[in-house]
Formats: structure tokens, sequence, C-alpha cells
DNA sequence: AATGAATGAGCTTTCATTCAT
DNA sequence: TATGAATGAAAGCTCATTCAT
């Protein structure tokens, strides 16, 4: 009798070792949003990237540090897509930067709801993860010292009495964060024009000779 | 049958349920606050609470209503707070109870740590559990309704142009949840004296016949 | 998340799914003979496995579908045992057929303590489990429609008047079930011999031309 | 300013402590039969008892010893009742005794669900409790004593040849078993009447003289 | 590099039992 | 006697991590 053994066949494809990190990232990030940091499972991850159980472990070392590794790449992302526009020599005009910066920060890409669930997801671990805190504030400065810079230069141009480029950056920074919030928790009785409108509203009292009340 | 081998022996002192209820509620809060929401197990609650493991599911049924009536006692504790205020007979003004409105948004009593990091902790899981993003939601649009009022009350009074109630609604309690990120997050940065600051100026431009700029 | 803080240490060897099945239902049918169904504990199943806690859910998702593949593997047992004996083509003469029958129904391998144990153990839950009762329920049919096929041959080759193979074939079954009980209730004054004895002289005096008295 | 304060009115009636037990008892052969022996909780018990959760230690010491009550309850009624038969002055002669058995046996009183459910779940649980083992293998020593003696008694009376009382009480008994358990298992395609129609012409062959045949 | 069966610590939940009232 | 809030051991199940293949 002729034994014929077939082997079962696996596919293994060896990718760059960033191609990998990349998918795993995009999986956490989906997964997250969809089921929530603590419904987010590294079956449940590697089943979105469909890959196998084991390779977390393999490219992070750890889930905490695949949760780090997503958190950065959120955080990165917005930073860079910031500083590009601050730093770009499209719009060269301060008034242009700050409007470049308010379309940034209501973009379709910035405001996906799965990115914002998973920034709200990350703050709300952050308190006692003292890692996640670390890149949340780190983020947190680059943005603010960018935007106080941009600001202060707006009110030196405009001669803007009584307004403190700090504050101004403060407050702005926090207003998108509560709009966010918004547009993450209550989707249906806020869009992200309205928001946009606030926001503009919010410079606009500011900066009157920078930016326009919004249309309506 | 369960086989329970072993006499427990103990200590036992029988209190009104609703004592009991608010004890595990006010350990929970605690220990979210300390761990974070996914490192809260009923282990440690009840550990912070001194009673014994059994006693949740006693009281709440399970770990899940437990967190549901965590999140319902701290959004009804600030609803009701804001409710007082504007209902107060106090603050007859519209002018007072806006200020009343900011002192207390900006109190220890509603921005102690503890506090803000639950309210981030629910926010972040509310994405993907339904009954938390409702619970959000009431307390949001309760919120907003009464802040709109008022503000349309000022608004009407001071003859103030081109302004919405509405949007202006928004933006304040946008704002006023980045501040609280904001002081969750970076309390080195950020203390309760600024947030408060940047959101009385917030007001001020846009009402500023019942509320000044703030003061340094 | 779920913190695992140590790292688990131990032997390891991958076995194809069919094999970790047979092994766990094989420890849970020793389990159930040994402690009874409700001192039948997954720790206990995978221990006398030599397996890991974690297998059975695995293998099998949850306790419940565990006793259920358990039970059916004891009634599909059974009913293929006696399937085989129907159509073989080794007894071809109906008497032998009802004696390999009866063999078969004492045979140690049907009879075997532990077999018996299990059976009742899912007797007794069968009430208030739906499919427990139904997986028994369907061996019943099966069990009953073939004994009573060949019952009715034996009746129509020997020309007995004012049987029912039915009630025949009921009632063989039934005493089968009632000393299977006794050999597992009473195995001092009852022995195996002596159950084939009662239930060889229940046919003998139905089908007297086909099955002789038992001899002492 | 006048205290007043309303005690909490409990409901406490001191019963004597044997009708205790038999409600106890009696709840407790209601949830075996509705739940399963595993499913029986002691809060179920008292429950369905109307009575509190600790009054099961007070009148039992534990939940074992609860059940071990109520088999000896359910065996004793059924032992008592048929040692009734046995010792009437009203069935005086013997096959009127064998008749009376019979009904006996698949009365409805006997033959209830519950009860047949109770002793199914405490055979199941038998092989692995001493105690449980020991009070049916009483119950069933008492009863084939009974029997056989009975049966002598006809067979001595008719000349019966070549009949063992042993092997008849012992093949009677577990015909009823089994026939009990088809009743509990299958009650759709088995009924008291068709059961007893085959324990009746199980007598009716063996002991002609003194049963007949079932009619239809 | 990649897989996925296997592990086992830790989770939520259950429940027999205790005991202050 | 009787109650029922409280206990805590043990249950079933989850899931990050390991490692033979």
């Amino acid at each position: 009798m002729t034994e014929v053994l077939v082997q079962p066949l696996r596919k293994r494809r060896a990718e760059p070792p960033e191609v990998r990190r990349e998918q795993l990232i995009t999986a956490t990030i989906t997964c997250i949003a969809r089921n929530g940091m603590s419904a987010t499972t590294m079956a449940e991850v590697t089943k979105e990237a469909g890959l196998s159980q084991g390779i977390v472990n393999l490219h992070f070392e750890s889930k905490e540090k695949l949760l780090i590794a997503t958190l950065r790449t959120i955080a990165d992302e917005y930073n860079s897509g910031q500083q590009k526009i601050l730093t770009s020599s499209v719009h060269t005009a301060v008034a242009d930067k700050i409007q470049a910066l308010l379309d940034f920060d209501f973009s379709p890409r910035v405001t996906r709801k799965d990115k914002l669930a998973v920034w709200f997801a990350f703050w709300g671990e952050a308190k006692s993860r003292p890692t996640y805190q670390h890149i949340c504030s780190a983020s947190d400065i680059a943005t603010d010292a960018a935007i106080r810079s941009l600001f202060q230069q707006a009110i030196d141009e405009g001669g803007y009495r009584g307004i403190s480029a700090e504050l101004l950056a403060q407050g702005y920074t926090a207003l998108i964060d509560g709009l966010w919030l918004d547009l993450l928790i209550a989707p249906r009785r806020f869009t992200r024009k309205r928001a946009k409108q606030i926001a503009t509203l919010y410079l606009a009292n500011a900066l009157p000779q920078h930016i326009e009340p919004p249309g309506d």
C-alpha cells in the first residue's frame, strides 16, 4: 500500500518587519474603535490583521508595547500633520496657516471615528498608565508650542491687546479636544461642520483680522 | 453542587443596602482613578471597600451593573449640581448664574482628579458600549439644554448681536470637557485657576456685559 | 486587559484536535463515574487528562458542550455497537442476532461501571436539560426501532401468537435499563451473569423457539 | 423633635420543626424535578418553600443532609406504600396482592414526574456518593425481599415449575425501574398505561394463574 | 519569520454557610 | 426560631504569552 502523506499547507510569507508592525497597529486601531480598549484582545487584533496569534509577541514583545506603539503612531501622525502645515511653504501668511490648522483639525482624516475613539480610549487609561500619559503629554506640549508660536505671530501682526498667546493656544487645544469628544459621543446631535464653526468662532473672536466668523 | 469544604469565619455587620451600594460605588471611583478601567477588578474594588468578594453580585448583580451605577452616580451628581445653580434663588441675576456655573465647573468638587479620571475612563469605552454612551449622551443633553436657556437669557438681556445661544452653549460644554482633559493629562502644566481663566475669557468675549475678563 | 504577570513555563506537545477531544471525553467519563456529575469540574477533568485548565474551552468552547459531546459519544458507541450486530453478516439467523444482542448488552464493554455511571448521571439531569433529553431520546428511538424490527422477524418466523413486537421491544429495553441500574447500584448483590439470566428468561418466555431459558 | 423609629416588621412564625423539615423536603423535590440536581441551590429551595436562606442549616445542618433526608423520604414513602399492600387485610389473596402491587407501581402517586425525576437524580449521583447508594440499596433490598416472598407464595400456590422467585423478583424490580425511566425520558412515546401493560405481561407470563395478560 | 495548540494565572460569578439581629 | 446580609472558597472561562513545528 502506498502511503501518501499530505502535509497541511501553511501559507508563510515573510514580510519586512515594518509592514507587519504597521499591519498590526492598523488592526489595533480598528479593534479599539470597534470593541473598546478592554475588549481588545490579541486574538481579535491578529484575526483582524489576518495573521496568527503569536505574531504580536514576535514583533512587539507584548500587548502593552503594541498599545504603546499604536498610541505613538496616532500621536505622531497628528503632530507631524500639524507640523507640516506650520512649516509649509504653501501657506506663508499667518492667517492662511491658522485657517489650514482649522481645516486640518476637522478634516475627515483627523476626525475619523476610529481615530477619535482610540484617542479617548488611551486618555481614559492615561491617568493610571504613566507611559500613556507621557506620550499624550509630549504630544500636547508639541502641539501647544507650535500653536502658541503661530498665535503669537498673529497677535504681533494684528496688534491685538490684552490677549495672551499662551491662553489662546491652551483654550484652542482644549476646545478641539472637547469638540472631538462631542463628535465621538453624540454623532447624531453634532456634525463636523458644526464643530468647525464653533472653533472658527472662537478664533474669530480673538483674532478678528485673521479669521472671519463662520458663515452660517 | 458547589463543594464548599471549609467553614468561613469572620466579622459581620449588616448595613442598609443603600449604604453598601454607595460604599461600593465610592470604591469603584477610587479604583478606576487609581488603576484605570481595565485594571479595575472586583477583587480590587471590594478590597478597597473593605468588604468581601461576593458583595458586588449581592448588591449589583454584576460588575457591568456596578460600573453603570457608578457612571450614573457621577453623571447625576454633576447634572443635579448644575441644576441647583440654575434654579437657585440665591443667584437671581443671569450674570450671577453664569458666574456660579463657572465656579461650579472648576470647583474642587467637580474637578477632583478621581472624578475626572472616571469620566474619561467611561468616555474611552463609550464608543463600543451603548449603555455608557446613552448615559453620557443623556447627561450631555441635559447640560446643554440648561446652559443654552441661560445663555439665551443673557443674549436677550444684553442685546448681543450675531450670537447663537446654541453655538455658545455647545462651545462652552466642549471647552469645559477639553479643559478637564488637560487638568487630568497635564496637571503639571495646567492648573484649575488657569483652566477657569480660559473658560471665563471664552464667555467674557461672547457676553461682555455679563462676564468680565479674568483678572491676571 | 487581563494582567498576566508571570510567564508560564512548561512542557508542550501539539496533537490533532480529534486526539485531544477523545482524551478529554475519556477523562470526563472517568470523572463522572468516580465523582458524580455535580463534582465533575473542569479542573478535575483536565487533571485526569494530564492537560491544562484552558484546554477544554479551546476544544469544546464550554463545559456544557464537553458534557454533551461525552453523552453523544457514549450513546453513539452503544447504538453503533448494536447496529453492527443487527446488520452483521456473521449472525444471519434471527435467533443468532437476538443472542448476540443479549451478549452485547451484558458484555463487559457495555456494562463497564464507568459507562453505566455516566448513563445514569445524564439520565438524572435529563429531565431539566432539553439537550440531554434529546440525545437520550434519539438514542432510545434508534435502539427501539432496531430491536422491534428484529423481534418482529422472530415473531413472524416462530408464528408466535398474541405477542406485540412493540411491547416486547419496549419491555426488553426497559428491562435492560433496569438491570443496568441494579448492576450500578447494587454490584454486591447483583452480577452481570445474573442480569443476563433475567433478560434471557424474559426473551425465552416470549420467543421460546429462538431463545432458550438460562442455564442455572 | 419626636423620633418615631419604625421597626421593620418581620414575619416570624415559629413552626414545629417537623413541619419545617417537611416543607423543605417538598421544596427540594420540586426544585430537583424542575431544575435538576446540579442546579438545585439552597436559595432556590428556600425560595420555593417561601422561607429564608439560612433555614436549611438550622433544620438540616447542611445541604448534603437535606438531600439525604429527601432521598430517605422518597424511599420510605415507596417502601411503606408497598409494605402496606403486602400486609393489608383488604387484599388477602396472593393474586390480589400482586395486582395491587402493579396498581401501586403505576399509580399516579408513585409515577409522578417530580418523584421519578428525583429518583433518577439520586441514582445518577449514587455511584460516587456512598450514602445515597446505601439508602437506594437498602430500599432495594426491602422491596426485593417483600416481593420475593410474595412471588414465592404465588409459585407455591400455582405449582409453577422452573421458576425462581428470586429471579422473578429481581426481574420485576428491574423492569419497573426501566419503565419509570422511559416514563421520565420519553413521556411522549410512553404512557403509564403502556408501561403497566408491559409489567403486567411480564408477570402474566410467569404467573399465568395469578395475573391475566393485559387487555389491549 | 510565522504558526497556532497549549498553558495557567487571574478574572467574574456562584453559592453553601455563618451569625448579628 | 427565624432572618437575610455577608462571607470567601471554588467554579467556569478568558486571554497574554510560550514554543514545537
